[in-house]
DNA sequence: TAGTGGTCTAGACCACAGG
DNA sequence: CTGTGGTCTAGACCACTAG
């Protein structure tokens, strides 16, 4: 035992708010991963045991249990039956969730642009009809966007939504993302089935991501569904493959 | 309340076993998951409440909580606050799980194999020192094989090991995949770190992959750690597009 | 043998959605 | 209002790992 021992600074975890809307499992994961992502908590150190930290915690071993496994899920803390709880070792970390929802968005802390290239409702392919889940042939909305980052061309979103979306303005388009303006008409995504390939470009897709006519993109087809299964979006995508990679962490359970 | 009322086949989950190593959640999600999948509980359906189906199998409320969140987590039901839990409308994929390409061909149904192109010792460059966690020039395994599919390439396989795996023999790799190897031998892959990605193909890539020699590929790099978080392979793969797509089901949480 | 996480129980109160 | 899932408690027994 050495620098792997546990370690504990336990002035991190002291004023827990129980009256606030905040889980108590949240507050401890939370802090945890902070104290983790800042080195805090080195790699390879070993926690203490679920009870001892409840104890220490005034809390029940089920809720600490949570907040660990919270971070377990997140391939941050590793845990073994009769050794304990872990930090990883090696700069593992990395924030992103899976390929994410949100990625497109919150990418963001660099200036994200759109320039919509088209935005006009079209009858439904076959494809995209049962995509969606309408007839083939309903008018739906079809949208065709250039996404840059600091003025360079990175992706060139092609979108298809069901017509009750069709009151989506340009102007909403050009300035968020297209899931903040589903989310504040009350619209959550909930659940995606993705596909991410590559092919030559065609068409245009060359001059307007700024590449070789027919070099590589990386593509990503989606179909996105809310709370209740209804398919929301139906969207085929491609990325200058110089610019955008999906990154994932897995995490084996 | 039509179609998607209640469902509950209860004549499949009767017979729990209480004595053997199986977890009762894992009983009851894996039963409710072949049902779901089969179509018996159709989409839509809603589900009783958790308390009565704790009662109804003799299971506590956090128990058959567990075996819904299973369920929840790989996107097949969705449980909403005041409303309750319902089978997700629309098809669903299968989650994206740590597997090797091997496995992934395997269930399938493809009849995978591997030509083993280069199987030696090689002094690490900065990069595959840095991922594996070992000093620059240290010697390392290196693996370069070709996976085909029904005797067309899908992907070249370019991989680092640890020196310890040394001994892993070209005979091994030609009947079996990676992962299953490490696990014959005791290492479990726990978390990975991922990057998928696109560029031409170069040098041999073409030719080996039987198409354009400077066509498109679809790549994918991984750093991937067992159960300690120690470093256990470093791939660089690229893949033929048009045989090949990551494909993933994603939750929002 | 002692300590750990893995599982399970039988209750409880709360926030939110619906009629 | 009732019913749902979301959270939390305070115990319990077991399987696995280490020394």
């Amino acid at each position: 035992m050495a620098a792997d021992d546990v370690v504990w600074p336990d002035e991190l975890f002291t004023d827990l708010d129980r009256t606030g809307p905040v889980p108590l499992y949240f507050q401890v994961s939370s802090r945890l991963e902070a104290a983790i992502r800042s080195g805090e908590i080195p790699p390879g150190a070993r926690l203490e045991n679920e009870i001892a930290i409840g104890h220490r915690l005034g809390l029940s071993r089920p809720t600490v249990r949570r907040a660990i496994q919270e971070l377990v899920d997140k391939g941050l803390l590793v845990r073994r039956r009769g050794i304990g709880t872990q930090v990883v070792q090696g700069q593992v970390t990395r924030q992103v969730e899976l390929t994410s929802l949100y990625e497109d968005l919150q990418s963001s802390h660099q200036e994200p642009g759109t320039k919509v290239l088209a935005h006009e409702m079209r009858p439904a392919a076959e494809d995209v009809a049962q995509a969606l889940g309408v007839a083939p042939g309903t008018d739906v909305v079809y949208l065709r966007r250039q996404r840059s980052t600091d003025g360079v061309p990175v992706a060139l979103l092609e979108n298809y939504l069901p017509p009750e979306f069709s009151d989506i303005t340009t102007e909403q388009l050009e300035a968020r993302g297209l899931y903040q303006i589903l989310r504040a008409r009350g619209v959550t995504i909930r659940i995606a089935n993705q596909k991410i390939g590559a092919r030559r470009a065609h068409g245009d897709e060359g001059e307007l991501l700024d590449i070789d006519r027919t070099g590589p993109v990386l593509t990503m087809e989606r179909v996105a569904f809310d709370g209740s299964g209804r398919a929301i979006e139906f969207g085929h995508h491609c990325y200058r493959p110089d610019m955008y990679k999906f990154e994932t962490t897995l995490v084996a359970k």
